[in-house]
DNA sequence: TTGGGATATGAAAGCGGTTTCATACTATAC
DNA sequence: GTATAGTATGAAACCGCTTTCATATCCCAA
């Protein structure tokens, strides 16, 4: 009779359990974690005591005690794109339901907003982490790949062999102009995207590649830089038509910037693709939608980030898994036809 | 000479620290957590002691013995909208830099799944919790609110005064269509969203009151249900036309509806705006790149992610807050123009 | 029967903090 | 100069679980 009753909201725990299936605690802890055999009787009387008392683990006194946490951390960089949005939501969706919960932690695309984001995260004990883009150095990865299981999207990192999932960016770019130059244009643009980022480069190589394949010779002058945003399409076009050279296509490093281009095009009134064909590249929701639907280059995002979450989660476990692969996909549709 | 060195990865404790200023860990813990007075040498020396030695605190031990978790829930709704998008990428760019991380778990718009995940963040004693959209009843929110602090963004909960922040979409839709009505519009079709969602609600409502205010009559025939996603947009358009009634505006749920109808209209040759307007709602990222650029209601999406968060901690803190007033924001843009 | 190797189980020591409680030390009042 | 009320501080209990270590059982070979 020592505290006059009314626990109401008291959490059941460890002890209650034993207590109530006469066992102790080490074997309550034992079934719970099935970490070392334990007597068939004694298993389910503490299973049977745990559903009716409806215990739950404490995660905090759990990973204190030197479990794990059951918690992974999503490193993001704020860009709000499309395909970025997507890989979390991919994630997010095959976290729920698991054991596992995401922790999200932003770096906006800043170094040292990164780090220390990353900190947090490692702070916090994660048991894995899942980096989607971004572009911290390797150096700083290095070692964090050998503190915790980590897994990259939408980035590939060279030494991080089978732990990254990314599209063939060099690839896609090069089926989108290929594309453009089986309809039969030679005068195609490229809008890239952010000049120094990886994804603009593999893109760019793509390009380039393709119009080589085609012994098109490549002009400094078709190119245009851009910013992945719509503003730089609008601009782009500008300084296209500025330059007063011909273009009946024009590859954009991703969709949003093909919608801007394709405004200014509209402002100019050309035509589209009656006078110009336009590709971009993501693929995302408001292509398909787009006047005229946007002719654009697939990343299955949602699935990549699907993949990263049960990779990570068998990484962790140690179990073997598998990355699909994921080819970039051309989703033709009527922003490009043949030339006239 | 206990153990013989090499503790390389060691964390610091607060023993560690305790030690090294020549005080308990009592009183370090004091000053970790300013709750009781403690001497200034003393105070400085564990200061000290804690940036020499860069102790960071265990947030498993802190939350197990009964402290925060410095963790806060998001349940979103994996609608993959731009504006519940928008508003995650608010909360969680204003948590970053904090000490709070969040936790993010999914609802996927179905109220077991919204239930299960409650309990999730719930079990991993977050704090606080932010909802984000989401249609929950009441009763079970109700005693949620008596357990942690919670708020709730891009929806009104009405015993949840001064915990909600929400823009007033009976008001954003009346600004829309009245918009259209100043433009000389009276024949204006509207497309729902998911009708019993209660954002799809209001706007009707508020496009009926703009019709009333005006004295058009409301005529159920230029209604059209769509599910906020651009086919519904599309086939609105279909609809509409198939009844052969005619319309010289429309006023879309949300922008990827207004991109399905404009889309629709662009093939039956019908001209954006010198046939008819279009307007949408969310004033996302594309509106201002379509063709042409989508008038639309802003919605402040980041805006009041950031608020959200801000008001939570504060909620947490038991610090005073304010929440401020999210107008919804006519964005007039090119697709609409007075009526012929 | 007895000794030895498994096997199951409990007691107890952490994990890294917070918090209660008692104590030692000051400052204030009579 | 002693009684009284504060104050600062340390010791120890505790949060809920994992894990090591020792003990108790049991089975089988000798």
């Amino acid at each position: 009779m020592k505290k006059p009753a009314a626990p109401s909201r008291k959490n059941v725990t460890i002890n209650d359990i034993a207590r109530q299936a006469n066992v102790s605690k080490s074997t309550v802890s034992r079934v719970l974690n099935d970490s070392t055999p334990v007597n068939e009787d004694k298993r389910t009387a503490v299973l049977e005591a745990m559903k009716a008392m409806n215990f739950e683990p404490n995660i905090f006194a759990r990973s204190l005690a030197g479990g794990q946490t059951k918690t992974i951390g999503i490193l993001t960089q704020n860009i709000g794109s499309p395909f970025y949005d997507g890989i979390s939501q991919g994630v997010l969706s095959r976290l729920t339901g698991t054991s596992y919960s995401p922790i999200f932690a932003d770096g906006q695309w800043k170094p040292e907003i990164g780090y220390a984001a990353l900190e947090t995260l490692v702070g916090r004990k994660v048991d894995g982490l899942i980096l989607v883009g971004g572009r911290l150095p390797m150096d700083q990865l290095q070692d964090l790949r050998e503190r915790l299981p980590c897994v990259a999207v939408g980035r590939k990192i060279d030494e991080w062999e089978s732990q990254c999932l990314y599209v063939d960016n060099e690839e896609g770019a090069f089926q989108a102009t290929n594309h453009l130059i089986e309809l039969g244009h030679r005068k195609i643009a490229h809008i890239t995207g952010i000049i120094d980022h990886p994804d603009s480069i593999h893109r760019l190589e793509g390009y380039k590649r393709a119009l080589q394949e085609a012994s098109i010779a490549f002009d400094e002058d078709m190119i245009c830089e851009g910013l992945f945003d719509g503003e730089s399409g609008v601009k782009a076009i500008e300084t296209l038509l500025s330059r007063s050279k011909d273009f009946t296509a024009i590859f954009a490093a991703n969709d949003l910037t093909a919608f801007g281009a394709r405004l200014a095009l509209y402002r100019q009134g050309i035509s589209v693709p009656e006078d110009v064909s336009i590709i971009g590249f993501d693929d995302q929701l408001e292509a398909s939608f787009a006047t005229p639907p946007l002719t654009s280059v697939r990343q299955p995002a949602k699935e990549m980030g699907e993949a990263a979450a049960d990779a990570l989660v068998k990484l962790i476990n140690k179990q073997s898994y598998e990355i699909p692969d994921f080819p970039p996909e051309l989703i033709i549709r009527e922003s490009t036809q043949e030339v006239k």
